[in-house]
DNA sequence: TTCATAACTTTACGCGCGTAAAGAAATAAA
DNA sequence: TTTATTTCTTTACGCGCGTAAAGTTATGAA
C-alpha cells in the first residue's frame, strides 16, 4: 500500500500479474486461492495501493458479507458492551458488522430491519425490543434473511436464541441473598417491555418457593426504557411508605436498581449488607455502572462473551451451511454472582 | 408497497409508466422532478414492491448519500447519545447516517475512516480521540472526504469544528461553586487523551485567577477511557490522604466525578451542599447518569442538540455547495449550569 | 515419469443503475 | 395564442465486478 493507486481490478490484475477471475476469487475469500497464489496478491497488495470497488463487488454477489446487528438501545452501556463483543467476533471471521440501535422504538426497530434489507446482509443478530416488537414483521423478515435472536427471545423466530439462564441467575441470587439476611422481595416493572423480565419474575417466584418462603412483587408503573428513572421513581415511594415486607429488594436489573439507590440515598436510608444497613439492594446483569454506585451493587452478571461468541458463530455457521431453519435451537448461559456491598 | 414485487427500476418505469432516468433522478432526490410527476411516482411506490438496488446505485454515482458519524466510544453513553441526535438530523436530510465507534483505540479511529473510504461517503462526522489520535491519517482523510470535527477539535483539520464553550461552562461553574462555598480545587487527569481537558484545565486556572483566588490541580495518573475507575482509584487516594487545599472539587468531566463520588462514600464521606457535609463534588458535562448519583451531581451540561444540528447542517451545507475547505469556522456552545445536590 | 486433479487464465456476458445527448412534451411567460 | 423554458422520454454507453465455460498450467500422488 506504498505505491500508486490502481483504480479497477482489471488494473490490479495487470500489475500483480493474477488474473481478474483469481482476484475477485481472493477478495471473496482469500483461503480459496493456492496460498502461493494469495501470497503473490498479498504482495500485490503491499506494492499498490488498491481494494476492490465495495458496490460493484456486493452488486451481483448472492451474499454479501454484510451482517447486521440490532439493539434495542446503543445507548445503554450494557448493549453498547454486548454488540461490541459480538462486533469483534464478526470482524474476525471477514465479515461486516454494520450495527444499528433502535431506541426504544418499535417502529425504528422494523426500519432498522427494512435498512438492513436494502444492503442484502449474510445475516443479522438481533437483540429484539420484546413486547413491543412488532413479531410479525420481525418473523417476516427471518423468513428472507437468517437471523439470529439475542438477549431477548420471540418463541419460534430466527434460526435460533442465545441469552441468559435466568431461571438459573436469578436462583442463584436468590438463594444468595436468602443465606445473608432475610429473603427479598422482587422489584420490577409493572409491565415491562422485555421477555426477560417475565422470565425473571417466575424464575424468583419459584426461586423463593423452592426456598420455603412467601414470594413478594413490588411493581413500578412506567412505560420505555428509562428504567432508571422508573426506579427511583417507584423507589422514592416504596421508601416512603415504609411497608416493605422485607428488608431486601431484588431488582429485575441493574438500571433499577440504580434508581432504586438513588431514591434510597435522597431518602437517607443505609443501603448494604453492613450492621445497621436499613436495606438491601441486589441487581440483574452486572451493567458497567454497578461498579461505581454508592454502595456498590451486587448482582449478577451475564456472561457477554459467551453470549456474543455464541450468537455470532451460530449465525456464520448457518450462513455457510445455507441451511433452512429446520432446527431452531435455544443456548442459554448461566450466570455468575458478583458479591459486593449493597447486599 | 402492496403489490407485486419489483424486481429493477426497468421494470418499475414500465409498470409505472415513468421513464427510467426520471426515476433514477427521482431516487437520488425526490425535489429534482416535477410535483406532479412525483405524486406519480409515489402512487406507484405504494402500488408496487419496489426498492432501488443500494449497491448498483452507488456504483456510479458521484456521491453517495452515506454519511459517516465516528464516535470516540459508543459505550459511553455521552456519545451515544450525541451520536443518537446526529443521526436524527441527516435521516431528516435524507441522507444514511452510518454509525462507528473507536473504542478509545486510536488504529480503530484510522481503521473506521479506512472502512467509510471503502463506502464512498459524502461526508464524515468525526469526535476524534484526541491526543492518542493519528493526525496525520486524519488530516489526510479529511482532504479527501468532507469532514467535520465535533466534541474534541483538532487545530485546522476538518471542514470546521462544533464543541462545547469550555471557557465558558468552566467559568460558569468556578464562579457558581465560589459564590457557594469554597473555591474548588481542579480534579483531572494528568495525561488527559481528549484535548477538552486541556482547554478546562485551563479555564479553571483563568476562571480561579480571575476571582482571585489560588488554582490548585489534582491530577490522578492513568490512561485510557476507564475514567470512573481512575476517579475512583485517585479519589480513594484523595480521601486517605485527606490534604486537599479546600472542601471542594471540580472534576473535569462527570465520569471522573461518578468514580470520585463513589471513592468518597466508600470512605464514610458526606459528599453535597448541605450543612454537615465534608465535601462538594462537581462535575462536567451533564453525563445521563448524573441525575442518578448519590448525590445528585452538579455539573454543566452541554448543548447536545445544538451540537449535533450545527456540526450535521455545516457538513451538509459543505457537502451541497461542493466547496472546499476555504474557510474553516469554529462554532463553540455555552453549557448551562446543572445544581443538583453535590456542590 | 505419468496422470488425475486442482487451480489457474482467457474470453465473454450480464447485473442494475448513473448519466449524457437529442428530441418530444408539458408548463409558464409573454 | 405564441414562444421560451423546463421537464420529460428515448436511446445508448459505461461503471466495476461476479461468474460461467473452455482451455491451459501447476501440483502431488502413484
Amino acid at each position: 500500500m506504498t505505491g500508486t493507486k490502481i483504480k479497477n481490478m482489471e488494473e490490479f490484475a495487470s500489475v500483480s500479474g493474477i488474473s481478474r477471475p483469481t482476484l475477485s476469487k481472493f477478495f471473496n475469500d482469500p483461503n480459496s486461492v493456492r496460498a502461493s497464489t494469495r501470497l503473490r496478491i498479498e504482495a500485490a497488495l503491499e506494492q499498490y495501493d488498491y481494494q476492490p470497488n465495495l458496490y460493484a463487488m456486493n452488486q451481483n454477489r448472492r451474499l454479501t458479507k454484510n451482517i447486521g446487528v440490532v439493539v434495542p438501545h446503543l445507548a445503554d452501556p450494557f448493549f453498547a458492551k454486548i454488540a461490541r463483543t459480538i462486533e469483534e467476533h464478526i470482524i474476525e471471521t471477514g465479515f461486516r458488522p454494520v450495527l444499528l440501535g433502535s431506541h426504544g422504538s418499535s417502529a425504528m426497530e422494523i426500519a432498522n430491519l427494512e435498512n438492513l434489507r436494502s444492503i442484502k446482509p449474510a445475516g443479522v443478530l438481533l437483540a429484539p425490543l420484546g413486547r413491543a416488537s412488532d413479531h410479525e414483521k420481525i418473523e417476516a423478515f427471518c423468513q428472507e434473511v437468517p437471523t439470529v435472536l439475542f438477549d431477548a427471545n420471540i418463541d419460534g423466530i430466527g434460526e435460533a436464541f442465545v441469552g441468559s439462564n435466568n431461571a438459573q441467575s436469578i436462583g442463584l441470587i436468590v438463594d444468595y441473598l436468602c443465606r445473608t439476611g432475610e429473603p427479598p422481595c422482587f422489584f420490577e416493572m409493572k409491565s415491562p417491555t422485555n421477555p426477560n423480565a417475565f422470565k425473571r419474575r417466575s424464575a424468583y417466584i419459584s426461586a423463593m418457593e423452592r426456598l420455603g418462603h412467601n414470594p413478594a412483587l413490588i411493581q413500578a408503573v412506567g412505560q420505555g426504557w428509562e428504567f432508571e428513572e422508573i426506579g427511583f421513581r417507584e423507589g422514592t415511594r416504596v421508601v416512603r411508605d415504609r411497608n416493605l415486607p422485607t428488608n431486601t429488594l431484588l431488582c429485575s436489573n441493574d438500571r433499577l436498581a440504580i434508581g432504586l439507590l438513588s431514591a434510597a440515598f435522597e431518602a437517607g436510608l443505609r443501603v448494604g449488607i453492613d450492621e445497621g444497613c436499613d436495606l438491601r439492594v441486589a441487581g440483574h446483569d452486572d451493567h458497567p455502572f454497578s461498579k461505581y454506585t454508592c454502595p456498590t451493587l451486587t448482582t449478577v452478571s451475564q456472561d457477554y462473551e459467551a453470549i456474543a461468541k455464541t450468537s455470532a458463530a451460530i449465525l456464520l455457521d448457518r450462513i455457510e451451511a445455507e441451511e433452512t431453519n429446520d432446527s431452531r435451537q435455544e443456548r442459554l448461559f448461566d450466570g455468575r454472582l458478583i458479591m459486593r456491598a449493597s447486599a
